[in-house]
DNA sequence: AGTTTTCTGGACCGGCGAGTCCACTGTGGT
DNA sequence: ACCACAGTGGACTCGCCGGTCCAGAAAACT
């Protein structure tokens, strides 16, 4: 499929334009209808650049969420090599996930599409980049003799990821940020020894 | 609606069958039509005991397998006094997730009956009762003096909640229990300080 | 037995939503 | 200017699925 200029900005719309509504409004199911409306667009040109269709559509808005995820975390994500560091990343994630409140763009994207191994491998490959970065920040801090060099960072790391994950689960059922507060306060304060 | 010994023997017939369909077999999907298959039923009898529709008969589902969450981690969770029984309850927490895979019968559930105020209770009664669970463990370990009593016995629960819940829905994306094991341990790391 | 209420089967309806088709319009190259 | 192909609009098809309806079987009650 070539694109000419007009065709890529088209395309670039309706990823936008979906993604931001699902950021609004979360809807429980998202229809082709629903994008077709919010993007100014009709049914043909959404098959013309999604050929596969609602699947396709949704990886690449999907796509475009996760990474949105990694870089609303940043520069701190990727700078943590002090307390101080830490104490600003997890305020970051805090306040990006109470912002975004109950509506989980990227939950609800993968509830549609299922379990394709297309989602697969969005979830799994933003979730080891950002486990990645942790792990990455861990071994900074024993680098720099903050915390001490017994802890397995990967280990640890995996644990912030899986903990901030089950944070914003029970945020979005239960609309508090009690538990991803918790969840990143009781980590820190592990690593802190 | 006064239901006689059949009706309810029918009725929980088609709770039990749709429970067991989904904990099998999960589908991105499920109908009125594949339980309805599934149970031997008719359409009408499943109005009949669940004149809602769906969302009624989902949410009696999705309470019986709330019910199955904690009584599978019984009678670990109900005694968390000693490091032993902590590790025991650990290894069958993760022993019900592995064994139940990606599928998630809850999860699916939610998403089908999508963010109901009926949704959001039962999720926030079996976090909430599965949290005091384990803050009461945490009570027992310092009351017993194996738990520093400077921790936060409320707040490390919720840490242990939301990294459950984490690590399961790692456990869902990529078919790895390494995360769940990951933040488990590394909670108790923390607990045994 | 008779009557009332519950239980069951299954045909039917109506809407919704993914995907198709075709005719038409722009646009970029030669 | 021409032509080939990308871009666009929107009507249409078709299957799926939640929900309705009614007629008949089976209990329960008196």
């Amino acid at each position: 499929m070539a694109l000419t200029t007009k065709g890529r900005a088209t395309r670039q719309r309706i990823i936008e334009g979906a993604a931001a509504y699902l950021r609004s409004d979360e809807p429980a199911g998202v229809t082709l209808d629903d994008i077709r409306a919010i993007t100014g667009t009709s049914k043909s040109q959404i098959f013309h650049y999604f050929p596969d269709g609602k699947e396709q559509l949704f990886l690449a808005v999907a796509r475009h969420e996760a990474d949105r995820v990694l870089d609303d975390q940043q520069p701190h994500l990727g700078a943590l090599t002090s307390w101080a560091a830490w104490e600003r990343w997890r305020d970051s994630v805090i306040a990006r996930y109470r912002a975004q409140g109950r509506h989980c763009p990227l939950g609800t994207l993968m509830g549609q599409v299922g379990s394709t191994p297309g989602a697969h491998e969005v979830v799994s490959t933003l979730l080891s980049q950002w486990q990645a970065h942790v792990c990455k920040g861990i071994g900074a801090m024993q680098a720099a003799g903050l915390v001490r060099e017994a802890l397995d960072a990967d280990r640890v790391a995996a644990a912030f990821i899986a903990g901030i994950q089950g944070g914003v689960q029970v945020l979005m059922s239960t609309g508090h940020v009690g538990h991803l507060e918790a969840v990143l306060d009781t980590l820190l304060d592990h690593l802190r020894g």
